[in-house]
DNA sequence: GCAATTGTGTGCAAAAGTGAACATTTTCGG
DNA sequence: CCGAAAATGTTCACTTTTGCACACAATTGC
């Protein structure tokens, strides 16, 4: 086999040879959207991967403020932390579509990991683009403030169709939960949502989704 | 080999035994304090591994103002982001005391991952664990106010000496240092800092490093 | 279809945080 | 030991953010 350039993170991987290097511990999950896949605080003993659909994974803080810590997709793992040891829960992992997941058993997966290069290239990728992705956030939060939170999510969610193309559809999501994951108020959020509408940024009429308008928008980040 | 339990992270990992399974493409550097690794938008080619000594990691704002995303230590890697493809340093790396790194270039670190699992564990250990670090400083960040943020990263930075001991000396780091990975401002630290003293959660007189009473400090957290 | 729930648009006072200024105090190289 | 440079303490006007409140949609589940 040829060295690889770089660890890619493999979106066309083959589910089905996947689940071959897997013996026991490890399971296909079929659940319907707004379902619950754990809770913060319930012991940790398997490692997710998702097949098809989205997740949602949120924190709830001891004043019981909520916050979302991310939206994955398919081909992103989660549960993770339980390898490094981890016992409880730290969150909680929400679907938010219907979606087809893989349990896989702690033990499994650290044997999996050993075994199969395929599969440990395809974890560490994921591990190096999450991190990325976390340190992306924590500057974020760092430097900006809650209006470019709020315009980056929004050009983020928005990406995640095509690249280059100018404007694309959010699929839906609440006030509350772009709050969450920008970490302000929700009525922050609609003063913020109004004001990119009055600049034509984005468009939405209460129904169905809103097209944002990745250049313009891009603006608000720049300054 | 028994399968282990959990992914550790081996910090008595011998050094030596460590270098020999990496062939060409590796090197180790010896800095003094205060010197630049590398810098925000240099060409990555290569990933670091701290032999012994800290080191900061910051980034610049575009408009100047500038963050400290952590500090690491013997046993931690940097510049990883190379790995999933990042063509260029997203930050700087300072060496904050004399420090002896381990510079293994791209490919010969792709290499060794895929080569020698005990290698492998170990960074997988240590991207696992700096998620979750990243994913608690991001928790903290959505959830705390700057005076919280503070008596965390004081008690962190405490607790790296050993465990269990109430009180623990910290170093020397700079209110400034203390402000950019708070994510707030000098002046703001400052006020705290006195308010703590006052409080008698910590000891400091300019001099040298400052006293840390954790229980005492541990208030602060938990309101 | 209707009632109950969930989402949105506003306004506003109080709280938190910023940024810049300026006075001291410490540190450190020579 | 001295003076410059770095770090710290303090103040203050100004901005941002929060945490409510309340009035209306829009959606969902009987």
């Amino acid at each position: 086999m040829p060295l690889p350039k770089s660890i890619k993170m493999n979106r066309d991987f083959d589910p089905k040879q996947f689940l071959a290097t897997i013996g026991e511990g490890r399971k296909v999950v079929v659940t319907p959207r707004k379902q619950t896949i754990y809770t913060q605080g319930d012991v940790a003993d398997s490692v997710f991967y998702i097949q098809e659909g989205k997740v949602g994974l949120t924190v709830v803080s001891k004043i019981g403020k909520e916050a979302t810590l991310g939206i994955l997709n398919g081909g992103d793992f989660f549960g993770e932390g339980v390898l490094a040891g981890q016992p409880l829960r730290m969150g909680s992992a929400t679907t938010m579509t219907d979606c087809e997941l893989l349990r896989i058993d702690k033990k499994a997966m650290i044997e999996a990991l050993h075994r199969e290069h395929t599969f440990s290239d395809l974890f560490v990728a994921y591990l190096l683009t999450r991190n990325i992705r976390y340190e992306e956030d924590l500057v974020d939060q760092l430097f900006n403030s809650s209006e470019k939170r709020l315009a980056r999510l929004l050009l983020l969610l928005a990406r995640f169709g095509k690249e280059g193309v100018p404007e694309t559809v959010i699929p839906k999501i609440s006030q509350e939960t772009l709050a969450e994951m920008v970490g302000t108020t929700r009525s922050r959020v609609s003063f913020f949502m109004n004001r990119f509408r009055k600049l034509g940024f984005l468009d939405y009429d209460g129904g169905s989704g809103l097209q944002v308008h990745s250049s313009l928008l891009n603006v608000v980040l720049h300054d």
